[in-house]
DNA sequence: GTTAGAAACAATCCT
DNA sequence: TGTTTCTAAC
């Protein structure tokens, strides 16, 4: 395909600040690619000279590749990274100039949130007017402005509150350094006031990053625009692509303004419009227009596409939640059948994480494989949390967190009243917990458990030698077997804890396969790797199966045949928007349905549903207000405009209040009961995706089986048909169903 | 010190 | 409804 005009333009752009706006599906990648090789091949720049940022491991792996395409030989050593692994290898070489560990640990949510519950137990604040939920919110926000606690205590001035705040903020920030240990926050944040504080480093940087790139550079916070400035502060080549239309994450410190006063910051900048869409066809990009044409201030765009109106819109109402779903599931099975889409060309999208349950419960039993995006990160289950938590008290003695949380994992018979007299200790001496419990006979109340401490001590320093001496993958089986943390879980036997298992397995696999991928493995850049994953990239292309995502995951994403559901009001638009009397947030909120609608190549459907359970709530929702922003030509299905709030009333924000609910019993009059004993929050193993090598299952007719939602049946059936074994099972508390053994996650009791 | 069962609480969205 | 925290009993 040839670049078009405008895209031309931008790939020939060589100096100075370039503004690309490119709006969706306007081939941005093909650009940003293009212009690194042609950077290369025709201006005598050098691969090590360049830089492109992105948000997430997906992107920047997708850019690489297609970079190393284009590029061939050298291209290797473009450095293309999301901001956050850009920041930890800057500061994995000079953050020990602002007084840190090169060794430092990274610390995810629940590591923060077990940090601020100490401080709040510690300084007795009363959870139940603040939470540590709002203290992070703050400590995050002011990171993501460059707030230093200092500066934030000196803002805080007299005000009560905003002091206890910056109280908070200086301990939590003290209690992570002396852990040795960053939040992501602060990956960005100390990344910035490195390059500011230190010459030498900044002219390195500046110096070796002569071009550079930002991808999506409408959801930039403050911290991160200004990391983008002291890099290239130098030569000022620096090419932003993005699109303020898009811009999704106000609420993690996005600023708008970045994309919008490009110029201002830049005053000698290029700017170029990329207005061609090449992804939808005219009926989806005529609905994503006019859904955003309703929002104030944005850079004027006009979308086009020279493709053909294409298939009318889906919009399709149902009395339950349950039946909206049942819906998508039948309707994919069918098209799939009829061979007009594959699985893998299907994606259905959701405001919210909750929702992707009653979802999945329906694609099992329609035997359709999918893929759930996001909910419970890999790397943030507990028996993965664990072993990682033992690497990292391997790798940084000095993390505390890490320590405290496997010293009686497994059970050694330490228990908290132990683990908080070591912690008292070591408080004392400003020593770490784990070189307390290394000299624990200095500890006169600590008598009995004395021993087992030292067995521990002495243990994690076994296991330093193991690393050295045989690398990451022996030392950690080596771990897993002395701590017998496996056999643990297989003495259990039951189906949560094979999963358990399962995972685990799957992590060594990972470590397997970074040893022999990496050109020079270490332990810390495992974690670092491992820290920074983000949901959406474990979304491989190429598989055949039906993806499940949130709409913010979604973005950059395209698909043939695109569901959003939920598409009620209180849910999407969020029951938070509508009620905040803030008209910037609902503009948000419709810049993430022109985000979904403008992920559909080919075919888009919009459901919604009258009632929706949440939270053991019975819940009434009207049709979403942003449907009535569709023109109705474009629509087709048996959903009614005129069930959404009527586009005049949508500014009248009484009506919030008046939104009934009531609890389940007080509508059916029956009190809630229990259903299968089927555990339901077992984790779940692996997602369907890699199921694919398994043989022939382990059990046969007439057997007992368990399966994961519809608990214990008996085997009816089993015939051999294509090339996996369908089975149909009768349940004791769902009745009959028939499924693929590939997809069905059973096993024989 | 450990465990199970009951009570309390909670969800936007993410690197 | 699903998950975390509290409490009591071993």
């Amino acid at each position: 395909m040839q670049l078009n005009k405008e895209q031309q333009k931008a790939v020939l752009h060589v100096d100075g600040p370039l503004l690309i706006l490119a709006g969706a599906g306007s081939g941005k990648t093909r650009v940003l690619t293009n212009r690194i090789a042609r950077l290369i091949s025709e201006c005598n720049v050098s691969p090590w000279n360049i830089l492109a940022i992105t948000f997430t491991n997906k992107a920047a792996d997708e850019m690489r590749e297609r970079i190393d395409d284009l590029v061939g030989l050298g291209s290797e050593s473009i450095w293309v990274a999301t901001f956050h692994s850009t920041c930890v290898r800057i500061l994995r070489r000079f953050i020990d100039r602002i007084g840190y560990d090169t060794n430092f640990s990274i610390y995810d949510a629940d590591d923060q949130k077990n940090v601020m519950k100490e401080i709040i137990k510690r300084r007795k604040i009363d959870t139940k007017m603040y939470k540590e939920r709002f203290f992070l919110n703050v400590i995050s926000s002011a990171k993501d402005e460059l707030i230093s606690p200092e500066a934030f205590r000196e803002q805080a001035g007299e005000d009560f509150i905003r002091k206890m705040q910056a109280d908070i903020y200086e301990e939590y920030q003290k209690t992570l350094q002396k852990s040795n240990a960053l939040d992501f926050d602060d990956l960005i944040f100390l990344c910035v006031k490195l390059l500011k504080q230190d010459k030498e480093v900044r002219d390195y940087y500046q110096d070796r990053f002569r071009y550079i790139s930002v991808d999506e550079y409408q959801d930039t916070n403050t911290a991160q625009f200004e990391l983008v400035r002291l890099l290239a502060g130098k030569y000022k080549n620096l090419c932003v692509v993005g699109d303020d239309d898009q811009s999704i994450y106000k609420f993690r410190g996005a600023n708008i303004k970045n994309i919008l006063n490009f110029e201002k910051h830049y005053p000698n900048a290029t700017v170029i419009k990329l207005e061609q869409n090449y992804r939808s066809t005219q009926n989806i990009l005529d609905a994503a227009n006019a859904v955003i044409s309703h929002n104030m201030g944005r850079k004027e765009k006009h979308l086009w596409t020279d493709q053909e109106a294409g298939e009318k819109i889906g919009f399709y109402q149902f009395d339950t939640a349950y039946e909206e779903a049942e819906h998508i599931a039948y309707e994919i099975s069918s098209l799939v059948r009829r061979n007009e889409f594959t699985y893998g060309e299907c994606a259905i999208l959701y405001r919210t994480n909750a929702q992707s349950r009653l979802l999945e419960e329906k694609l099992v039993s329609a035997n359709i494989p999918y893929k759930i995006i996001g909910g419970i990160n890999f790397y943030s289950r507990k028996e993965i949390k664990d072993i990682l938590a033992y690497l990292k008290t391997i790798e940084n003695g000095q993390d505390d967190l890490a320590v405290r949380r496997i010293i009686n994992v497994p059970k050694r018979g330490i228990g908290a009243t132990t683990v908080g007299r070591i912690q008292e200790f070591a408080d004392e001496q400003g020593m770490s917990f784990f070189d307390a419990c290394r000299q624990i006979e200095l500890i006169p109340t600590i008598k009995k458990a004395a021993e087992k401490i030292r067995d521990f001590a002495n243990f994690i320093l076994v296991c330093r030698t193991q690393l050295a001496e045989g690398g990451i993958e022996a030392m950690t089986k080596y771990l897993l077997d002395a701590t017998g943390y496996i056999d643990d879980l297989r003495a259990e036997h039951d189906e949560e804890a094979d999963a358990r298992i399962e995972n685990i397995e799957e992590l060594l696999n990972k470590i397997t396969d970074y040893e022999e991928t990496a050109e020079n493995p270490t332990l810390t850049e495992f974690l670092d790797e491992v820290s920074l994953v983000a949901d959406i990239d474990n979304l491989e292309e190429g598989q055949d199966y039906v993806a499940l995502m949130t709409l913010h995951s979604a973005k950059g994403l395209e698909f043939a045949n695109v569901y959003i559901s939920g598409m009620e009001d209180g849910l999407f638009p969020s029951f938070m928007t509508i009620t905040a009397d803030d008209e910037s947030e609902m503009e948000e909120e419709r810049r993430l349905a022109y985000v979904g609608i403008t992920r559909a190549k080919k075919r888009l459907t919009l459901t919604c549903a009258k009632t929706r359970m949440t939270r053991g709530e019975m819940q009434y929702n009207k049709v979403s207000r942003f449907l009535a922003e569709i023109p109705k030509k474009l629509l087709t299905g048996n959903g009614r405009q005129e069930d959404a709030l009527p586009l005049y009333q949508q500014a009248n924000r009484g009506f919030a209040q008046a939104r009934k609910s009531f609890r389940s019993e007080d509508v059916y009059g029956v009190a809630r009961t229990k259903s299968s004993k089927a555990p339901s929050n077992a984790p779940k193993a692996k997602n369907i995706g890699n199921a694919g090598a398994a043989g022939k299952p382990d059990y046969k007719e007439g057997d007992r089986v368990r399966h994961p939602k519809f608990g214990e049946g008996t085997v009816t059936s089993m015939v051999l048909g294509g090339r996996d074994y369908e089975v149909t099972v009768d349940f004791d508390d769902f009745g009959t169903k028939k499924m693929f053994a590939q997809f069905a996650k059973m096993t024989r009791i």
